[in-house]
RNA sequence: CGGGGUGUGGCGCAGUCCGGUUAGCGCACUUGGUUUGGGACCAAGGGGCCGCAGGUUCAAAUCCUGCCACCCCGACCA
């Protein structure tokens, strides 16, 4: 391919739009274009590399026994009512204004249950691996960084069936083994972590997280150890506050001018660690104390799923004055002005000698015996695990870091082939549900996260199976000297013919220029060929990942090159 | 949806507070010339209804009102 020829509007200037590296890197290197927040256009470099990344999770896909399906975009909405998804997904799912009985489909766990549900009758038909690679619509409420988070992106999808619980596991097993060969075929360092299921329901899921200051998501890891935990979950060993001997009875003292855990234990001289925060919550409409360390942030999921619901808010200050008759920065366990429960962290269990607020502005406990004082409903981890905490495998320090979530398995369950009816007889002639998996990728996200993790200052670094071409040629003063053009033209032909994607540019444009660009696109290999080195009968190959350059005789060129594309 | 910011040629920006010739700069683009091994130089050009719609004024990129778009923080995220 002559660059001359080929489409890549290359920018010198970083976009003004564009925070994340890979999303500035994808401007300038002339992969993608912005359309419309959340929405990109693939130019034909962007578009010839996306296409490998395809290529790589078809072969993985089918090498389970994956098929697969295309998929409409434009879904009956009727389908979507029958699992209550409708509603549920809400304002995220995009509706058609002129069409009312169509969507544009978020994901397609409906249709594939549809189609079970018509065409598969019998536990001998199964396992099914079925899947797709194919833009989805989600009216995200703030697209960001390119393409991480845009409101049209292609997933790569599969869905299992399966008969049985045991099948289940089987085709959830294989997927997480593809997966790691997916990503690892693509140069991406990844760690997985337990998740939950959220609203898509089913049991078992984790997710396939990447190490990104710009991540959604927060996880705790120890790379050492292998622990890897999203932070909703995550838990670490930390020495319970536990019981001093000697302590005195319980006592008020006056603390006008301290509001928060700091004031309290500098002007008072007292242990942070004994200071106990009051946190105040409505859960499910009702007050609930929760007592903590007063080092310690409460963790929402985790009291999301110790009561077991998502009605979790924090309390107004309003509510609070109502509940407890003081105002924040003087509230504690015991004296509360209306019976409400309490509930503590674990670190806290059997603990002594603590300082809490007395519910009475300005006034605080001191010397309070959990157990003597107070009274607890239960005992549970609601605290957000902390950077270096030691985790629970190996006892080494745990990094809290910023993760994006490249994928994601689950176990699904039954929950959409009852809801579609697609169910199957089993040996006894009886009739009952698929089982069923899924198992998303974000594909646009696969590529944004290599290039996170393979750039430099001056752009981009293909790794060889992603790479959009093998070897980028620069023929220097191409237009003006018939001998490099001569050298560029017989090493592309020859090159081709093994198999390897050849770009050269030949533009009229400055050496100067051209490896900038060069750099910037970041094909692994460039080959330089000018009158300079000619004369001394040598070209010059230049690594783009360690900038790496030996000067050669054109006549060895290609084995070097067949050598390290082992063609 | 709440908070903040920005909309001026393809890209990056100045000008806006304090209204007043023909709206400016760098890059990119076209033509000619000189150059040519890490984003050259000189010269001459082309390209703009200053986000949109109203309003104020003799006069609006600039002031006022409304709307739209994009970015960031938060909420949300099958």
């Amino acid at each position: 391919m002559y660059q001359s020829q080929f489409f890549i509007p290359t920018l010198k200037e970083i976009p003004n739009d564009a925070q994340m590296p890979s999303h500035q890197l994808m401007l300038r290197a002339g992969l993608i274009r912005q359309i419309a927040a959340g929405v990109f256009s693939w130019l034909p470099l962007g578009y010839k590399v996306l296409k490998k990344v395809q290529d790589i999770l078809r072969e993985e896909m089918d090498a389970i026994g994956g098929q697969e399906f295309l998929l409409p975009a434009l879904n009956p909405k009727e389908i979507w009512e029958q699992t209550n998804r409708v509603e549920a997904m809400g304002d995220v799912m995009f509706h058609i204004k002129n069409r009312d009985n169509l969507i544009l489909a978020p994901t397609h766990e409906e249709i594939i249950a549809y189609h079970a549900s018509q065409s598969v009758k019998s536990y001998k038909e199964v396992p099914q691996i079925w899947y797709q690679i194919q833009n989805k619509f989600r009216n995200e409420p703030r697209p960001k960084s390119g393409v991480m988070r845009g409101r049209q992106f292609l997933m790569k999808d599969s869905y299992s069936l399966d008969a049985t619980e045991e099948g289940l596991d089987i085709s959830y097993e294989k997927h997480s083994e593809a997966y790691h060969k997916i990503f690892n075929r693509c140069g991406i360092k990844f760690f997985v972590v337990g998740a939950s299921s959220g609203a898509m329901g089913g049991s078992k899921s984790q997710e396939f997280m990447v190490e990104n200051p710009f991540g959604e998501d927060t996880c705790a890891v120890n790379y050492e150890s292998g622990y890897s935990s999203n932070i909703e979950v995550a838990i670490s060993k930390v020495e319970p506050v536990g019981r001093i001997d000697n302590c005195p009875e319980i006592e008020k003292f006056a603390t006008p001018n301290a509001k928060t855990i700091k004031e309290l234990s500098e002007q008072f001289d007292l242990p942070v660690e004994r200071c106990a925060k009051s946190v105040v919550y409505i859960i499910d409409s009702k007050p609930v104390l929760i007592l903590m360390r007063g080092i310690d942030e409460l963790n929402e999921s985790k009291v999301q799923s110790y009561f077991a619901t998502n009605q979790v808010r924090p309390a107004d200050e309003n509510e609070i004055l109502d509940v407890f008759g003081a105002h924040p920065g003087s509230l504690g366990p015991i004296n509360i002005k209306k019976q409400i429960q309490v509930f503590a962290d674990k670190l806290l269990l059997d603990a002594n000698g603590l300082i809490s607020g007395a519910n009475e502005d300005g006034q605080h406990f001191k010397n309070i015996d959990i157990e003597r004082d107070c009274k607890i409903e239960g005992y549970e981890d609601f605290r957000t695990v902390l950077a270096g905490e030691a985790d629970t495998i190996s006892g080494n320090p745990l990094k809290v870091v910023n993760a994006i979530e490249l994928g994601h398995i689950f176990k699904l369950g039954t929950k959409y082939s009852e809801a579609l009816g697609a169910k199957i007889l089993d040996e006894n002639g009886k009739e009952k549900p698929l089982i069923m998996g899924s198992y998303g990728i974000g594909v646009e996200r696969v590529l944004a996260c290599v290039i996170e993790q393979n750039h430099d200052e001056n752009g981009i670094i293909w790794n060889k199976g992603l790479t959009p071409f093998h070897v980028h040629i620069l023929g220097l003063a191409y237009d003006k000297s018939e001998q490099v053009q001569k050298v560029c033209n017989e090493l592309k032909d020859q090159l081709e013919e093994l198999g390897l994607e050849i770009l050269l540019d030949d533009r009229k444009e400055r050496p100067g220029f051209k490896f900038k660009d060069a750099d910037l696109i970041g094909i692994p290999v460039q080959v330089v060929i000018g009158d300079r080195g000619l004369e001394e009968n040598k070209v010059e190959l230049k690594f783009r990942k360690t900038g790496e350059k030996i000067e050669i005789s054109p006549s060895n060129i290609i084995e070097s090159l067949t050598k390290f594309y082992e063609v």
